[in-house]
DNA sequence: GATGTCATTGTTAGCGCTCACAGCACAGAT
DNA sequence: ATCTGTGCTGTGAGCGCTAACAATGACATC
């Protein structure tokens, strides 16, 4: 009913109306009205009621942008988003919309389609063009952030998953964390030694996941595969698997340690798709092979068999990086100090890695 | 380098430059500087580039609280989007902003957590107040859109699978065909008659695919089943097949006709859900159950087996939003005329429906 | 030489709002 | 009686921009 188009009103043709209009209906000057709206406790009981009684007869909205000129605060926070499909980012946006409209923030979003730096540039271009107070990015590529750190943008700037190499503020997930839970669960249930589908190498989390994984294997003092690479999609993981099927031993003993027992994929997708090489090749899971993804999509719980893989709070990563953001801007500092807000990681162990 | 903060200047101290601080620079008038960013025809090549220069050295960038202001035009488009996690949404959300992108629109976005009408009248009430041009609504659910055509709002709207019945423009899949197809294809594979889990009966979706699969069951003649009712995600299509299972045939021939052979599930997730519950039960999946779901999500090629889906063009549906919501916003018509677009599905198979 | 036309530039007046400050009434203190 | 404070309200300026109009000079036309 607030926002119903003004209902009445010798205010000017066709326009919405002023500050002005609500205040003369009320019989007070535009000031009150100003101060009614921005809940200023020096006004007179029953003033605020006449005001309020225009504001509702006009539906008097106030301007958001005469408000922004002279406030200089548009409250806008902008997101650059890669693929917004995919899982992880999705959720990441969804938690960090609602903790910015929380805070009084609205979220603008760009998203990219190729992840190179002229893309992003013009990204946070389009962004900055309509005046946003901070950006939060989430693009987890090499290349993209490293032109980030190039750029110095005159507002805050908070990475989702940038690594830490740069004196940006971030947000990420301890993916070396998960790869490490992932690969030891494995080594715990038994195996020799376990192979590593990674993502792409030019993707952050892609690396941290890789040097988690060689990492447990070196300390465990096995044998370290050489890692296969996918792209994160489904058929990535299918090609990955059909080359890794070769490899797994004819019988359901393992003899060698070149022998693929167990894989851990870098995520649930890809794990998918393996699965199904898998599957065609006429291996069972976890029976001749267990395996272990990331990201746990809700999906993962329900493939054939179900899922083993790390959980990541999506959601927590969205609601740090408003929070990082929006201090970052109340302390008016664009110092780009390089503040890091990492969230741990959970183990779900479930029957693709259980030889039950 | 664009954005770079102003690397130089007499510019007033902490504040950006300002299109007077340009114009000084350059030796002329501000409204030069306003024509040189509008690319007015009516200026010198070399006082374009003078103040081009100029705009260069102070790293100007044009205030848009105040062009709004002036233009009364915030070239913002909002979206209220429902769970952004699931890939229908999020996917028409990504053609959506880009097609906005390329039409010279921002687009905000709010996303909702409850399908009230009142969630839904505080998302957009949110973008009201930041002062967006028009908004999408991307939330299929009869009560959410029921209040939305009671709001009769000062801008255009336009929903994305928003039913046929309010007069609001709106894009949509062609539910029911898709539907169709996918009956009519398990049908037309041998099968007595079809079983359907659907999705929440709020959501228009689920009650146009229900009406395409039963009327295509009536105008083939043969028995309409109970339908099953799940809420899209893979646990409820997990519960609807265990109870499936039950009334699947116990040999593999086909005996009466309230046996389980076909299912057409209203989703991918569902359908996921679905055949673990059958594999664990021992059935096979297509030999003993076909099955067929909806939406084509990534991983449905590689699920086991397979899925027979119906593939939508959610990017196509953003774009069609966008279209005509920006025809609605230059022809200046907020008459909520109810101009549609449909957008036609297409069957894909794979093996979970062919009794290879 | 007067006139009109055109390209180019400058001047002025707001857009709708908030901020700083000025009033004014009335309270209590001096 | 004057001074000071405090609660409420109004006035004026100005945020940075665009739109409308005015002004200028160059050049062609009559």
């Amino acid at each position: 009913m607030s926002h119903t188009a003004q209902s009445d009103g010798h205010a000017r043709r066709g326009r919405a109306p002023t500050m002005a209009d609500v205040a003369q209906v009320a019989g007070v000057s535009h000031q009150t009205v100003s101060r009614v709206l921005s809940h200023h406790p020096n006004v007179r009981d029953t003033t605020r009621a006449e005001v309020q009684r225009a504001i509702e007869q006009l539906g008097y909205r106030r301007n958001s942008s005469a408000r922004a000129l002279v406030t200089r605060r548009t409250l806008t926070l902008g997101v650059v988003a890669c693929n917004p499909t995919l899982f992880g980012p999705a959720s990441t946006l969804f938690g960090l919309e609602e903790a910015a409209r929380d805070e009084g923030y609205m979220v603008s979003a760009v998203t990219l389609r190729r992840y190179t730096a002229k893309a992003l540039e013009e990204a946070i271009d389009h962004l900055s063009d309509w005046g946003v107070e901070g950006i939060v990015v989430i693009v987890p590529h090499r290349e993209a952030v490293a032109a980030l750190a190039e750029l110095r943008l005159p507002f805050p700037v908070v990475t989702v998953e940038g690594g830490h190499s740069l004196p940006i503020a971030g947000v990420s997930v301890d993916q070396e964390l998960g790869a490490r839970l992932a690969t030891s669960h494995l080594l715990g249930v038994g195996h020799r030694t376990v192979w590593h589908v990674a993502g792409p190498p030019d993707w952050f989390e892609a690396e941290a996941r890789v040097n988690g994984w060689r990492s447990t294997l070196e300390e465990a003092g096995v044998e370290v595969p050489p890692p296969l690479v996918g792209d994160w999609t489904p058929l990535s993981g299918y090609r990955a698997g059909q080359e890794l099927a070769g490899r797994v031993a004819a019988g359901s003993a393992r003899r060698t340690s070149a022998d693929v027992t167990a894989v851990f994929v870098a995520n649930d997708q890809m794990a998918l798709g393996l699965m199904r090489a898998f599957r065609e090749a006429g291996l069972s899971v976890p029976g001749q092979v267990a395996i272990a993804g990331f990201d746990d999509i809700p999906e993962a719980e329900f493939f054939a068999p179900p899922l083993t893989t790390v959980r990541q709070d999506f959601a927590a990563v969205g609601q740090a990086s408003i929070r990082l953001l929006v201090s970052q801007l109340e302390s008016g500092s664009t110092s780009h100090d390089g503040e890091r807000v990492v969230i741990e990681p959970r183990l779900i162990v479930r029957r693709s890695s259980t030889s039950s």
